[in-house]
DNA sequence: AGTTCTTGAATTGTATACAACGATTTAGTA
DNA sequence: TACTAAATCGTTGTATACAATTCAAGAACT
């Protein structure tokens, strides 16, 4: 770190900082599955103390990025293909009352957002950036989620996200045609916008499960 | 603390002990939503130094019972009723889904924890001791949690319970006949065994919905 | 050769000192 | 008296030193 690469990281506790980073590092693979999170080379690596180093790290368990053994130190969290699969699952079953939810609570406004969102998510596949692909995706399903209007399932979604997106990253890298994703966030949209829930959740489920496919073949 | 009031826990890292520790007087009351948490006092009054005090709050911090803001510390997680209602949602969503896991995969021998936890409900509900009844109403849903056999959902669940738990206790406290609890969980165990899903899903909802709409009535 | 014990290096756990920040109180001025 | 500014005090944030534990390598013994 030595000096802020973000301006706004100034005014943030170092923990903070120090969680930021590292989970950067894990979710794009710089730091891989089961590999040790040493405190002393890191603190020596980040330029700060071990103090919010240690504090970081408790923040990354907390998101479930990382494992603490006692006395054994901390580990980037690896995933089994049966923790993958209850991972899928409880996202599903959450997702799924979103988007049931959110037909219920669907406004003029929120409706365009959906729309905007999936426009982002084209031009990201367009333009084959994995990353803004990535970004764009989450984005479009967090309209879904805060039209919801449940802030516990939606802090329950960022979290269980997080612990699989390593290897949904992985998974859109070696998708031979992403627009599919497009169209299938296309059918969400209007079975939403005809406020029929169960198409909606139906046409959610199927997406996550055929996405659950995937990843859980790649992991084997 | 000073010296062990527990033998195993001289094992346990002080951070463990701390945490168990201030998360039995939060969940029972001792300490109060909206109190502060303040490390020096803390430290003094269990008798370590303030790293592990630290260490502990951000454990309680990760189970949602505990709110942190920057330069102003920790303070007890108090709720709205809105926060309230989001977490009685989530854990009706997630414990739905067990439920109906659970009609798919039950065992001989599950069925018959099932009702030797409902019998252990029943005799604590006769005894009138209040801990008893929450701890073994507690354990009669894990036994349906553990059937439906997903960690993740289970660790959800956990967590999502301990957040409302201390209001669940005072709503059992003013319950005017909890025997209906103890026929509530037979006729979900009835469902169960007939391997009638759709109906157990019901009666579960209603079982959570009738103590949310009470939890609720009292919080205002 | 194989096994156990000892020893040492590396790492985490804990204590403590100091720095930075916020809130409150007090002093000064209009 | 009311308002602003400065000073003080209490608390959190960070760094560092020391203690306890683990792991591994090698010595001693069978």
């Amino acid at each position: 770190m030595g000096f802020y690469e973000n301006e706004e990281d100034a005014f943030l506790p170092l923990r903070d900082v120090v969680f930021k980073q590292l989970r950067e590092e894990i979710l794009y693979g710089k730091l891989k599955p089961g590999e040790r999170l040493m405190e002393i080379a890191l603190s020596e690596r980040l330029g700060v103390s071990r103090t919010p180093v240690r504090e970081g790290i408790r923040l990354l368990e907390k998101e479930g990025l990382v494992v603490m053994l006692p006395r054994r130190g901390a580990h980037v969290a690896s995933i089994t293909a049966k923790q993958l699969e209850d991972v899928l699952e409880a996202r599903r079953t959450l997702e799924t009352f979103a988007v049931n939810t959110c037909c219920a609570r669907i406004t003029k406004k929120r409706f365009e957002e959906l729309k905007e969102a999936n426009k982002n998510f084209a031009e990201a596949v367009e333009s084959r950036d994995l990353r803004k692909m990535a970004d764009t995706d989450t984005e479009f399903h967090n309209v879904i989620i805060d039209t919801a209007g449940n802030e516990k399932v939606k802090e329950l979604l960022i979290s269980l996200k997080e612990q699989i997106f390593r290897y949904k990253y992985e998974f859109m890298k070696e998708m031979d045609d992403p627009t599919i994703l497009v169209r299938e966030h296309d059918q969400i949209i209007k079975a939403i916008g005809d406020s029929r829930s169960d198409k909606a959740v139906e046409l959610l489920r199927m997406h996550i499960d055929s996405q659950a496919i995937a990843i859980y073949r790649k992991l084997k």
